[in-house]
DNA sequence: CGGTTCGTTGAAGTAACTCAACGGCTGTGG
DNA sequence: CCACAGCCGTTGAGTTACTTCAACGAACCG
């Protein structure tokens, strides 16, 4: 346990709900370890019940499901902060699998423990509630560019969504740009669309100027304009809670 | 209040956890009203601030985004026991919308005071989270749908899933029938395809003999054969909780 | 060096889209 | 009673957005 949780750098960007000295105390109680993975490490596969919850300290992950024949949909990205695996956790079986897109950082919470805190803590099982749902939206979000936007909008709206996020963290600097890990076979498969037309995208976008794209980092020539391309009502990302 | 939760027939056919009498009494106790609305209403209206969460008590009903030029895309459908606007209730704006597909029964409970029976009684937190998982592998699971799968494996994919929901809700009769409310549109809304497609779709689904439909009521031939044809990773629907 | 991964580009094919028209059914109002 | 409008489903024809196939260059690594 090296970091305690009253340390954690990421409670101190005032990202998360102010919780009571007392609860946080219990939040580092049950944390059993601070684990590093490299990246590619499988962190929940599916199928596997899983004894443990997690929360992703440092690095970038994704959440996917596979098909009977391979094709594989990416759900959503994860970013320091968010739970891993709280479904899992619920469920006897995890119904998807979550992998580390970069080297990451997890904290590992006992799930047995995570669920008796919760009767000593009511307000904790809001918050873990709150994560939960907030990342359902950004499935919600992402089924929706699927569903309805053509490959540019999806792909705009893919970037305003992340820069959105980091933002948050405080991981965009000041010229909007922002570390972008991802490949173009993330994004094809978060999108729905295949790797050659993904790229044919990408290339079109950077061309009208929309960002650039260099040594895995993307800068953002202006926000407001890629949401323009992406059809966002300007719905604004909520205050985010706890862990 | 019409039906008192202890009568709640819902409750009667095994589809929840058992939960305490003391706990039921708490839930019935908050309960405010019970609503039957037409089909059509909107249970919840995206960008409003909803002061209460509902179960859907009869009916079916769906959750949908809307782009700012007007395409909606259906998030994914609500059968009898499901949460109504959870999201919408721990965020202070609601990011989607409910509206009803058939004429609804909904149960009525005012948000401040569920979070406050969370305090008294945890396990039932724990409950609610479990739901809105639950509801969260169905978006999963569309969206895989509309991002990897052909016409007809979404179309084969969705029967399917809502075969079995509705199997463990006993609404499915002895010949593998069951109520489809659902127009075409709406299909094509879930599914992300075009009307006119979801239409020739259908109809080819239809001439291989996977199923009948006819005066609202949809017959599966053999549901084995259709979650073939839908590629999937022979998942079971979890078993349910709550409320 | 050769192998691997990732990005790029051109060309040909197809799944799904749009446009357009029509038929059946239901409810409404003269 | 018929006329009409509105909704839903159906079908054909032409178009397009995206896919698949194939090949190649750059960067990285053992």
């Amino acid at each position: 346990m090296q970091v305690p949780c009253y340390e954690c750098e990421l409670r101190s960007c005032g990202l998360f709900k102010r919780i009571t000295p007392d609860e946080l105390g219990s939040i580092n109680e049950i944390k059993r370890e601070h684990l590093a993975l490299p990246a590619g490490s499988e962190i929940i596969r599916a199928g596997d019940e899983s004894p443990e919850l997690y929360t992703l300290y440092a690095g970038w992950a994704f959440r996917f499901k596979m098909l009977a024949d391979g094709r594989r949909q990416i759900l959503n990205f994860l970013l320091p902060g968010d739970l891993c695996g709280l479904q899992a956790a619920m469920f006897d079986a995890a119904l998807y699998g979550i992998e580390a897109l970069t080297d990451v950082e997890i904290c590992v919470l006992p799930r047995r423990k995570v669920w008796t805190l919760f009767d000593q803590k009511p307000g904790l099982a809001f918050d873990v509630a709150w994560l939960g749902a907030h990342s359902k939206s950004l499935v919600d979000e992402n089924l929706t560019s699927v569903g309805c936007r053509t490959a540019a909008e999806r792909v705009a709206a893919l970037i305003v969504m992340l820069y959105k996020r980091l933002k948050l963290l405080g991981m965009v600097a000041a010229d909007s740009s922002f570390e972008f890990p991802l490949t173009q076979q993330h994004i094809a498969d978060a999108l729905g669309l295949s790797l050659v037309h993904t790229n044919k995208t990408l290339a079109k976008l950077r061309r009208l100027g929309m960002f650039k794209l260099a040594k895995g980092r993307l800068t953002l020539a202006n926000p407001r304009v890629l949401a323009r391309v992406a059809l966002y009502f300007d719905e604004e990302v909520p205050q985010r809670p706890l862990i």
